[in-house]
DNA sequence: CAGTATACGACTAATTTGGTCGGCCTTACA
DNA sequence: TGTAAGGCCGACCAAATTAGTCGTATACTG
């Protein structure tokens, strides 16, 4: 539980992948899939999720596929689940407009919430580019780790 | 996404109340599910798994009830959610022994291991005292944040 | 021994997620 | 200029997970 669906692990890899491909103009859905043995379709319905938010470019026709709209260092993880699954919170209930249903349950919320933007933070500090570097992870200062916040 | 599931939530309000009412010596699952409107049986069941995995002492029979095993502070969200969702993890696959079934997929989870990480770290460093203390939430020095970490 | 409560497992229902299908629109290029 | 590769989109079905119910056994108190 607390796991990301695995439409957010698809749509990471692919972003990864697309980092790691920078040469080609654009890849298609298709090859995506393939390299990673996903459904073809399914990848392909991300990707457009993807590129309707701005994170991917598409081009139509032979030849044609996606690229990243902007560099692996500026796309963080973040968006990118985002975008797949929509906003997440950690609380059942969003203390949006309507409050909670539950009547004194939302005391429970509050504190929840800041755990909440936590991980949000961790996600936004990481980004397209950091998953590819991690690919060969560093012999060296490995201890540095890679994100550090405070909340 | 990445949400707690409802049974999570309720434990968390459970064991809540529960640090709420230290002077009576036990709450059955049926006073709290009241106080909350949520089935009774239903987290009956939950704080069976509490009392099973230690967060709880039980008792039987008439005047029987719940009440917490430990001092408020001892007790972490991380624990509760762990005994009621079971181990979670960011990442769809774990790289436990079988590592992962997608050829090269597992070279997103790496990194995506440590937010993991973070996100245990952050729900171990909140205790339930937290939670009963966040409902009157502090007017001063709020700004001084509730968790503080470094990965 | 009667009533209240936990303990536990099986079962069903609801929701979410994963995945498929079919049709339409765009583009390169022969 | 027309055809095939490929993106775009919505509806749909299937699988998995989560939520919730029921029945029964057991433990404790008076």
């Amino acid at each position: 539980m607390l796991k990301l669906t695995k439409k957010a692990d698809y749509g990471l890899m692919a972003l990864k992948y697309l980092a790691e491909h920078p040469e080609t103009p654009a890849l298609s859905a298709k090859d995506v899939a393939d390299a990673y043995g996903i459904p073809a379709q399914l990848l392909a319905k991300i990707l457009q999720r993807l590129t309707k938010t701005g994170l991917l470019r598409s081009q139509a026709g032979i030849n044609g596929g996606y690229a990243l709209a902007r560099d692996a260092r500026q796309i963080s993880a973040y968006e990118v689940i985002l975008a797949i699954d929509g906003p997440f919170f950690i609380t059942s209930c969003t203390k949006g407009a309507h409050g909670c249903e539950l009547t004194p349950s939302c005391t429970i919320k509050e504190p929840l919430a800041r755990v909440n933007e936590t991980i949000a933070g961790v996600l936004k500090s990481i980004s397209i580019h950091d998953l590819v570097e991690q690919e060969h992870p560093p012999q060296g200062g490995d201890k540095k780790g890679l994100v550090s916040l405070t909340v």
